[in-house]
DNA sequence: ACGATTTGACCATG
DNA sequence: CATGGTCAAATCGT
């Protein structure tokens, strides 16, 4: 067992489920409030709006606690290693893990972070697909991602997305996001570095008797092969307003992840 | 026709 | 030599 799983809850891990908590019950409201307004008036639209805000507000902070985690637990690792000795095992498999992050990359570019989210994509930037690997034993292929903007503005950040191999056969799919390299191109004027997860063209508002998660995993018009995720969320020209309503069955997705939300909200 | 994705080949690195 | 990151031709979707 990895001992940076295995570790106990981290502050940041607290603040995040208490943040996610915060946002089922937004979900929550925003299925009590929009029913009640005129579907066409610019009220609802205003409310969503709202919501929409407060829901990317909230992505963009848990985003930014993960990454924390995850650079907080390796700070730890070299912690660790000092105090435990290099004889240990779990240091020694540790110690390659983390080789393998920050040496493996050919090209000279930073990594900037990770995340492990159920929504790999649409995290605020255009991405464009260059290549995919089966990794050695690993169940799932890894996927390589450029920003779209390396033609036009030369930004060379690009990312990975893998799968997480989940030990509990559950059927909540979660992918590891490796970002390299900083952003240099602009979005519209605003630069989001790390972005809230959305959800499918079209998603119905959630509804808490029927688990949407079936519908993610099970879709098999879209799931043409094994790896082939992305199409799950593809968004093409979507306006503002549907995306809300998307948003509001990726956030479902998102609370299944923790148990404590999971058991209080959506049981 | 064009842009995006797929996929096998190529190549840098340890 | 094995592994994994990138290239680029072929293919797909619109």
């Amino acid at each position: 067992m990895n001992i940076l799983e295995s570790s106990t809850q981290s502050s940041s891990q607290v603040v995040i489920n208490e943040i996610e908590r915060q946002r089922a019950l937004m979900t929550d409201l925003h299925d009590l409030v929009l029913p009640k307004r005129d579907p066409c008036s610019g009220q609802a639209k205003l409310v969503q709006q709202l919501f929409q805000d407060i829901f990317n507000s909230s992505s963009k902070v848990i985003s930014f606690l993960e990454l924390g985690d995850t650079r907080e637990k390796q700070a730890n690792h070299m912690e660790y290693k000092r105090t435990h000795g290099k004889n240990n095992m779990e240091s020694h498999v540790l110690e390659e893990e983390t080789k393998e992050v920050r040496n493996k990359r050919r090209k000279n570019v930073k990594h900037i972070g990770s995340i492990v989210t159920q929504a790999p994509h649409f995290d605020g930037y255009q991405w464009n697909k260059y290549g995919q690997k089966w990794i050695s034993k690993a169940k799932h292929s890894r996927s390589y991602y450029r920003c779209a903007s390396s033609k036009g503005q030369g930004c060379l950040a690009t990312k990975t997305v893998q799968q997480k191999e989940t030990d509990g056969g559950g059927t909540v799919r979660l992918f590891n996001v490796d970002y390299y390299g900083q952003h240099v191109c602009k979005k519209d004027g605003i630069i989001h570095p790390y972005v809230a997860e959305t959800a499918r063209h079209g998603a119905p508002i959630v509804n808490h008797n029927q688990s949407s998660i079936s519908t993610f995993v099970n879709n098999d018009a879209h799931r043409i092969q094994d790896e082939s995720y992305e199409n799950l969320f593809t968004m093409p020209d979507m306006p503002q307003y549907l995306i809300d309503i998307g948003m509001a069955e990726a956030l479902e997705i998102t609370s299944m992840n923790l148990p404590l939300i999971s058991e209080d909200i959506w049981a």
